[in-house]
DNA sequence: CGATCTTTTGACCCCACTCAAGGTATGTGG
DNA sequence: CCACATACCTTGAGTGGGGTCAAAAGATCG
């Protein structure tokens, strides 16, 4: 059975938290897995969908998620890319606003349940410390993205992103980029047509931004062209 | 002496982190108010800019404040209106990727120095759930605002900025809106031209979905007649 | 009351979207 | 393992929403 990927929400909208966690050891973060369950997710299956009861923190263990939001009409949102490491789904709200859903066949997520998660907080300071530096990096690097689908040039959301993703994924910045999201979860992304990142990238093809092995495997070769692309700072 | 309204920043694009603080007595973030100090600004000046050091929280006292980032060749996006009650300049990083300045003359904005914040906080823990919380609201909020800057129309961007600022302004959602921003800045916080910003208005005031007593107070004469135009959800 | 900034309106244009069609992966069932 | 179905991806042609350029009227202020 094929699960499909477009489209696959519930026209949902949402609303829910997510940031990074860097890996060092000690890091209070990880008192919480006492607590963990996990489970698996296909390809496009939902992790929860719009409109259900917030309360349950989750981390992505492996594999890769999107929350998106969509309208009745068929317009998409994908808010955020989650990788692993990330964690997502908290809200102020009673309930959540945005859907979050599997990328890739078999991403793990670990879920840990709120009441919980806020009993440790109390009497562990420096946990709470910890999730408050994870959602003011958060908070950053939407600022950004603001920035991005506001002001800039298809080209240079196409740019940008390809360098998000070298620095996200690999361990600093990577030249090899693995796309593994569709070209559609790409313009939903950057708020861009499929048509527009599909032209976009094989313009930058043409002009040796990047070489693309596969439809998924970017490599930055020459990066300064990508990064003359970006004006102003 | 005229402050420039436009292009008042220096080619900035910052980082700094923005939420709002519901008004109960009891509240525990009002204990920072100990070690407040506050200061007046004019019409168009800088609060802080790009590139200065963080480690000092602020608060929106009265008048209104904008949070932009600014591209070199004068492309700018407005990240958030502070308005009273509103915090920002909290960051990780040592810098700030982005500035601040009033919008209106004589706004008045409170200093907390980050240390003795953080002192507190380790201190109290209802204060550090306080501020966790109000981050997760304002996570929620730039959400709405990326499904706004990516996939909304430009009337119904200006339309929900209406109804946003409805509801931020007077207790609930009045319908007579003070705009205290000029048009320049409501582009800039939409990402759309001014002159859009202008025909948009325009145009709902001919169809009778607002009143413009004058340039600056916005009377929502038919919030149905505004509201079906923002699809989905 | 002149200078500067803000707002509006008009004319025109272009970037990115839509529509359309063909090619390429990917996966499932026989 | 192959055939078929169903995505997913790319490219082309044409269109339109919102941008740019221009100009004039309205605010605001020293």
């Amino acid at each position: 059975m094929q699960v499909t990927q477009r489209h696959a929400g519930d026209g949902s909208v949402a609303s829910a938290q997510t940031f990074t966690t860097p890996d060092r050891s000690r890091d209070p973060i990880d008192l919480i897995d006492a607590f963990a369950t996990r489970r698996r997710y296909r390809r496009g299956q939902e992790i929860y969908g719009r409109g259900e009861p917030t309360g349950t923190w989750y981390r992505v263990v492996s594999g890769m998620a999107r929350q998106c939001a969509s309208f009745s009409d068929g317009r998409r949102q994908i808010l955020a890319f989650l990788l692993p490491g990330d964690f997502f789904g908290f809200a102020v709200a009673d309930q959540h606003h945005f859907s979050v859903e599997a990328v890739v066949e078999g991403t793990v997520i670990a879920r840990y349940p709120g009441d919980r998660v806020e009993a440790l907080v109390a009497a562990n300071p420096g946990l709470g410390e910890r999730i408050r530096r994870m959602a003011f990096e958060s908070m950053a690097r939407m600022q950004a993205r603001m920035l991005s689908l506001g002001r800039m040039t298809a080209r240079e959301r196409v740019v940008s992103f390809l360098v998000e993703m070298a620095g996200r994924s690999g361990a600093g910045a990577a030249e090899e980029v693995v796309l593994h999201m569709s070209r559609y979860d790409v313009a939903d992304y950057l708020a861009l047509s499929v048509e527009t990142v599909s032209r976009t990238l094989t313009s930058l093809r043409q002009r040796g931004a990047i070489t693309l092995a596969n439809t998924h495997q970017v490599r930055i070769s020459d990066r300064e062209a990508l990064a003359e692309r970006i004006h102003g700072s």
